[in-house]
DNA sequence: AAAAAAAATGTAAACGGTTACATTTTCATA
DNA sequence: TATGAAAATGTAACCGTTTACATTTTTTTT
């Protein structure tokens, strides 16, 4: 198999009978090199198929143009949505992107930030792993003054960047209207409270509950993670309990999803018997029956802030260590998951005057 | 804001007194170093804080080891899991990974497969965006020798390797499968014909239709794109159809479940009015109502093969060029969507015992 | 203890760009 | 036409590795 040899700037540059300078600085149109110059070597680059190599440029420039991120996961609407905002920021201003996804383990975590650290990206955002024990894999960037943005799954300590929504509220937000709907006897499924996205949702759903003068149940917190089967084991949790509960707040849709359907396997009516909000707004939402109420979580705006303020800080304008936390807004969508009798537009309404929080979808 | 000092082998070598060969040999665990010199080093690397420059080691080199990906869309089990696979076997292989994703808009494609030629992935693997019109943007890979491997949505005209799916008798099962439940009146909702996924199944479903004895109607193809807008456009084109069909078999779960949810506000029942076929088994098969009876196109089994047989020609073992194509398993996932009667399990039962292609999901 | 072989280390030239500084060419002006 | 400024181009060092080849050190053999 024969190996094409590369095309440099001394090919070029020998052709044409000039230096390698003209020729390297025509091709980042430099203003300096002449205009027939720079035509007679653009026109012979193309012809001889020159392309820029990435590794001598950024060896001698000391930099990679490259931003880093680690999600814990792809597969769902959230993540990906969030990478879409990322990218679409990143290409803009003309960076290159690294995804890398942990698959919710600490291990494949630390070896993606290693590897983005050897890899020397300018920056990285990145999302906390289900059982991440600590940010010590994170050091390395801080030591080298490589910027870091944390979003979603964070550790709120006051020591990083982090981009998130108010999930305090939204917790509360989705209790409230649950509480609203007639419910007394609301279970919580979620998971990990040690990541803070969890804890501050869990907090949430305590503090409505609080407000509303019922006591908390300790045994309606039901922790788990976040795949399918866990989510049926949560639902044959529930369906143990003796009296059922009426509501269910539940940190993610397809857990949301998949316990639905395990109810109704097992008789339940939803939201007749037990109402459900989920998390997160993603695509089954609808398509699920009856389609559930949940917290539009905005991926593309995480994403887009994100990396607007990476690049930012990289090119000077804003700084990162001033900017702790970011708060993207989110909101409750109510579906008919949720509804428990008819007057709910009246309620709603009348609510929506007072606080402007939620959105109703109706239909 | 300080910036560090990168520590380098130099910086290692004029520590301990020894030449930069001897750290760059360490480095590399290069046997003819001695244990006591190589522990010092490894020792004092630490220590300091060091990292291999990839630029320097890749232009030394003249190679990146990173193998590129460019994927149509990132939302669906089936990309998701096929990055997996592709994941698995690169890491395993010591490859690093750029994923790319073109939005299905062959605008994006070509500048992704400009930005990982400029990279100088070793290798690629790529599945077409939905308007891809030529493979001319491939071309640059091809004179350097650059080996890719197209999977899914791919060009079949023998000049690429390429793994996929027999989308053809996929497109005959679920067809078969249709009719076997007294279906007459079978509708194809399906993506731009112009991708041989979707001409297969296409053919698929007009073959099943020929040998059963069923004219095949132009008026029942419906060519769409994947987005939600569109499946309820295509599900309103079936309920002015008179009179109605009795069987749909659509080639993307999520526009499935989206028609099927369209048709059921319209009163129409499932299966009973009309039973439904979708392709791929995302997750959102066994959420819907109800449960979808789909094509089982196992990912996972894609990224890896198409990973595989990539890394086996870079290292010399096995040829892609006497590779063109690899046939990936894929099966009928029986569900209720589609079952009309009672006896099915009768039917299909007797049908397996002769051909062995289905597989029952009971329950 | 000398000679030969093996092991360990060192020297220096790539790899392909960028850019400070030096030099040459072009051109307006006196 | 000589002069100087501006424009265009050139020279060469540098970025941090790898590795063929050379040299030194250690070990084995006679």
């Amino acid at each position: 198999m024969p190996q094409h040899k590369e095309v440099t700037i001394y090919d070029i540059a020998s052709a044409l009978n000039i230096s390698i300078a003209t020729v390297s600085r025509a091709l980042k149109n430099d203003p300096v090199v002449s205009k027939q110059t720079k035509k007679k070597i653009f026109d012979l680059a193309g012809k001889m198929g020159y392309r820029t190599n990435h590794f001598a440029r950024n060896l001698r420039n000391q930099k990679t143009n490259t931003i880093g991120i680690i999600v814990h996961e792809l597969n769902s609407n959230f993540i990906t949505s969030v990478l879409a905002g990322v990218e679409k920021v990143t290409t803009e201003a003309g960076y290159d992107l690294i995804i890398a996804h942990s698959s919710e383990s600490f291990a494949k975590e630390i070896a993606n930030a290693k590897n983005l650290f050897h890899k020397r990206v300018d920056g990285l955002i990145a999302s906390l792993s289900f059982d991440t024990k600590n940010l010590d894999h994170f050091e390395p960037f801080k030591e080298k003054n490589v910027p870091v943005v944390f979003f979603d799954r964070v550790e709120q300590d006051g020591k990083n960047t982090v981009v998130v929504i108010d999930n305090d509220k939204s917790g509360y937000q989705a209790t409230e209207h649950l509480i609203q709907q007639g419910c007394r006897k609301i279970v919580h499924i979620t998971s990990s409270l040690k990541r803070n996205v969890y804890s501050k949702r869990f907090k949430g759903y305590k503090d409505a509950l609080f407000d509303y003068g019922i006591p908390y149940d300790e045994n309606l917190l039901i922790v788990n993670d976040l795949s399918e089967s866990a989510a049926i084991e949560s639902a044959m949790q529930i369906l143990k309990m003796d009296p059922l509960p009426d509501g269910a707040f539940i940190t993610n849709d397809f857990v949301a999803a998949v316990v639905m359907r395990t109810l109704k396997e097992n008789n339940i009516k939803i939201p007749a018997d037990i109402a459900m909000v989920g998390f997160n707004n993603d695509a089954i939402c609808t398509l699920v029956e009856p389609a559930l109420s949940t917290i539009n979580y905005p991926g593309i705006d995480v994403g887009e802030v994100a990396a607007r303020n990476l690049i930012n800080h990289l090119k000077g304008i804003g700084n990162l260590q001033n900017t702790n936390t970011i708060i993207i807004r989110s909101n409750l969508i109510i579906r008919k998951s949720s509804l428990k009798n008819d007057s709910f537009e009246k309620n709603i309404k009348i609510k929506n005057q007072k606080k402007n929080l939620s959105k109703i979808e109706s239909k």
